[in-house]
DNA sequence: TCAAAAGTGTTTTCTGTACACCCATGC
DNA sequence: GCATGGGTGTACAGAAAACACTTTTGA
């Protein structure tokens, strides 16, 4: 399923295996019903890095925005924007998809402050950093990414493998 | 959003007032892509004696199973029904959708024995009770239910308004 | 008087939350 | 040496889970 957006995205917007998933569809109950207009609507994460390089140059009137700045949206599109937010917000808690907006190698720090925009709130930093490893998904690297005149901080990387055998037997993650 | 569905359930099934929500818009990708069959699907709770008065005599072909003795399904319908149970047992943790499939009044054990069947597990009786009556959205009747040699169970119905406004508000139910 | 389901509290364990200080670095 | 974000452990409270006996009825 998805197969025809995922390509979409491919094409129009240079960008592939992102996470992909159908939001929902919607029937303009409002128009004229014998020319009824059916949307499957579909969100996708993208990393701002692959975005902004190839995306902006392909689909040229893609634009990125803030949430609280996106402009006002043409016939039933601000409803469907916020439909995606609201599943965003849910499906955050009970499935990692935190990770699909990061590089392949990212810091704790940076994770949380992911799920701190997502979700609209503040994180306790120890508690954030407990729970999170201890789902055990997350492999330490050996390297260390020095950002700022401050003490360099452990990057670490998603372990796919793992979490996909875990969904299989039907875990659960909570965050 | 749905409306079409919940017409069509109306006229055909004769059912009204029933949950009904929009489960997933599936794209039979295997056949010609020239002529390509889009099913927007949705799953509706039914209480069975609802079902089996008027729906059985309205729509002749309709038919009852239990969950493990569903006969082959043509075309991608397995997939649909696999979905549907999944999204249900998601679902019915949260928001509690168990409520639909009672009877306006029912025993907290009917309750319970629902619960068992949807999430495939068992429940401890006295922590069921606790919770659930915690939420304070049952209301009790000065009824009781008596059915078969034993003692005889109190009824309760659910407290739609309360539940609404709690909603509103963001509540979150849990079980 | 027996079988069968209804009903009821307490204890223990686990999970979530609050909270403060040292560390490594660049300037 | 100081400003900045990185990193760590413990104590408390509330939630979840485990657990067994009495009650009411029909036969």
């Amino acid at each position: 399923m998805g197969v025809a957006g995922r390509r979409e995205l491919e094409e129009e917007a240079g960008l592939r295996n992102v996470f992909l998933e159908q939001l929902y569809t919607f029937g303009a109950v409002d128009r004229d019903p014998r020319e009824r207009v059916v949307s499957v609507a579909y969100y996708a994460l993208v990393k701002l890095a692959d975005f902004s390089t190839k995306a902006a140059t392909d689909a040229a009137d893609a634009r990125w925005f803030p949430i609280s700045k996106v402009p006002r949206l043409a016939f039933d599109h601000a409803n469907i924007l916020a439909t995606a937010l609201t599943r965003l917000k849910g499906k955050v808690r009970y499935q990692p998809i935190g990770f699909e907006l990061l590089p392949p190698k990212f810091t704790l720090s940076q994770l949380q402050h992911l799920y701190e925009a997502v979700l609209e709130t503040n994180l306790d930093k120890r508690n954030f950093r407990k729970k999170v490893l201890g789902f055990d998904l997350l492999l330490p690297l050996k390297e260390t990414q020095m950002a700022g005149r401050h003490r360099p901080a452990q990057l670490f990387r998603f372990d796919t493998d793992k979490y996909a055998k875990l969904k299989k037997r039907g875990f659960n993650f909570e965050l």
